[in-house]
DNA sequence: ACCTGAACACCGTTCAAGT
DNA sequence: ACCTGAACACCGTTCAAGT
């Protein structure tokens, strides 16, 4: 708040005239940024859909970097986090998931979206660092002959550097084709 | 630091002759709540044990709510973190992925785990409240016909309750299975 | 070796007082 | 209607002083 005041050529308590406190202003700006994921409608199969979407949340997201974490923390739903849900979830429907089946494939994908960013740091595979820097990183940490497989990964990363969209695709890939293999042929 | 110490009947400052600091303690406390995962090896399949392991993750972020976020946020990686990392990719090397194949599915297995969790306030399916209560609530948000896809998947848990273990074995076996395409046939 | 008391630089927030 | 200054109750952390 001080900072934000600072910032903005004004006192912190002044801030409290516009925004009811902190809390408020950080939903704020999760809402603003969860505006801008496009959420594709008519026009694109449903599979298309999903993968734009799934996309341009991440492109989001890492445009934004306080926004995924800040977004789990809090709970209050803003309208523009509904009308996204509201949105694939009506891409979902329309290609013939039952409302149900609708959820969980949305809990899927969204899950992974949401998840698939931060477990990149577990793997010592953070965008910042190149493959190299990532391998003798993980390697200067460890003592014996521990975590060979460990090892043997970042290893191999240390020739083939890794591609963070690629590896991104590669499971978004995975899931919608068995989402579609749920769906009733046509 | 200051209710911690109050909670083992000490002052705050004497916390500092056994801890660096307040994120020294944090980092130790994910540690120890990671190596609370199980990571099934030998004498089971590849895919019964990474839906163990999964279970088990799932488990454990449950008992210790603090814990998955906890871990988001922080970025050092101590031993049980790595040998967790490690039993994984042996599961998945062992199975017949290669080593970049097997960091790509880890990704995949554990952005879900992770994300799946809380991305279930997104659909107002928290744990704590009933089917009927996060219906009702998504209801009397809503202005108009607004979000009908959203209303219609929220009356449907209205009759029949959102299974969470279901949904999250739903995902997690659609994944394995999708992975399990990839290994060449035997 | 471990604890205490007091202090430091920081928070978010409130509120009377100004304009 | 909006801003300011001062204050409040809080943080994590340091450090001399005690035992």
């Amino acid at each position: 708040m001080r900072e934000l005041g600072r910032e903005l050529g004004v006192e912190a308590a002044s801030l409290y005239n516009h925004v009811a406190g902190k809390d408020d202003l950080l939903d704020g700006m999760v809402e603003l940024a969860i505006a801008e994921i496009e959420v594709p409608g008519e026009g694109v199969g449903w599979k298309e859909a999903m993968r734009r979407r799934a996309i341009s949340a991440r492109e989001v997201f890492a445009r934004h970097r306080w926004a995924a974490p800040l977004h789990d923390s809090r709970d209050r739903t803003g309208p523009h986090s509904l009308s996204y849900v509201d949105g694939v979830l009506g891409v979902l429907i329309g290609a013939g998931f039952s409302p149900a089946a609708a959820a969980n494939a949305f809990l899927v994908v969204d899950g992974y979206i949401y998840g698939f960013e931060r477990r990149q740091s577990g793997l010592a595979l953070d965008e910042g660092a190149t493959a190299t820097d990532a391998a003798e990183e993980v390697l200067a940490a460890i003592p014996e002959g521990a975590y060979p497989n460990a090892v043997r990964v970042a290893m191999e990363f240390a020739t083939t550097p890794f591609d963070h969209d690629a590896a991104f695709d590669f499971g978004l890939g995975l899931i919608l084709d068995g989402l579609e293999r749920l769906l009733p042929g046509e």
